[in-house]
DNA sequence: TGTTATTTGCAAGAGACTTGCAATAATGTG
DNA sequence: CACATTATTGCAAGTCTCTTGCAAATAACA
């Protein structure tokens, strides 16, 4: 996404557009993998960006309220991860659990499902989360 | 179940039936909810069984490895929960946004997407989770 | 009842994430 | 461009969930 417009959508909050939320976008840009806080701060470390792992916290907090990035609880990983939206649809993930690959799956089957709940439970229901784990090609 | 079964699935594993254990195994038992490790401390702390935060980490954990316990990790909870399996069917979960009240959704819609994503994805799938959160009757 | 190995409680540690605060840097104003 | 203002950063320390080490307690079984 074009840098000015996320610098809008800071300002509109009263924020500003720092070099470090700079780095994160960017790295968020070109990775093709979700990625935890550490993995963040370790991979800008290597890139000889100077940030403070709380800081990497804080801009991807920032970032998911103004609803730039999406928090993702894998099964039982213990940590978050973070992905850019960029427009992208709503959708899931499946992890390996030899080699730790994410890959996306373009698809989300639960609308049905949803609707399906709304009557039995009586629920209004709001945000769902779907995961999978299982064993990669390369892992099998 | 029986306590005479479970000691025998501890025993086959060289473990003991204790007095922690069985206190943990009724608690589960009356309870409708799937607890978390403070939630089975703070309750049987009420009850007036001495036991440590320590030893419920490590009961829920023996347990969870006889299959005798699930281990859930709901949507964003930071802490993980355990509920008795006790012959029931894989299911799925819905918890209030507001009351925190978790609901049994007696249904797992996910066999046929799980073929789906083997086809697509070439991986073999092994677990899933799936859970929702939305406002209940009693909190819209 | 006694022997032995498991289990427990306590203290301390690990890992993810948050908070307080002074120093730093982004903004927009003159 | 320089300044004043206010958000942001880095550091230290704290919180929370969960784990580990170890000596003391207790279950199992002869």
């Amino acid at each position: 996404m074009l840098e000015s417009t996320i610098r809008k959508g800071l300002r509109a909050t009263g924020r500003r557009m720092t070099r470090t939320r700079k780095a994160v976008l960017a790295l968020l840009e070109c990775t093709h993998q979700p990625l935890s806080a550490s993995e963040i701060f370790t991979q800008l470390q290597e890139d000889h960006v100077a940030i403070d792992l709380v800081t990497v916290y804080r801009t991807v907090n920032v970032l998911k309220e103004l609803g730039l990035v999406v928090q993702l609880d894998l099964f039982q990983e213990g940590q978050s991860r973070y992905e850019l939206k960029e427009g992208r649809k709503h959708h899931h993930h499946i992890r390996c659990q030899i080699c730790g690959r994410i890959v996306d799956l373009l698809l989300c089957p639960l609308k049905k499902i949803t609707r399906l709940i709304e009557e039995r439970t009586q629920f209004v229901v709001g945000d769902h989360t779907l995961e999978f784990t299982g064993f990669c090609p390369q892992c099998q």
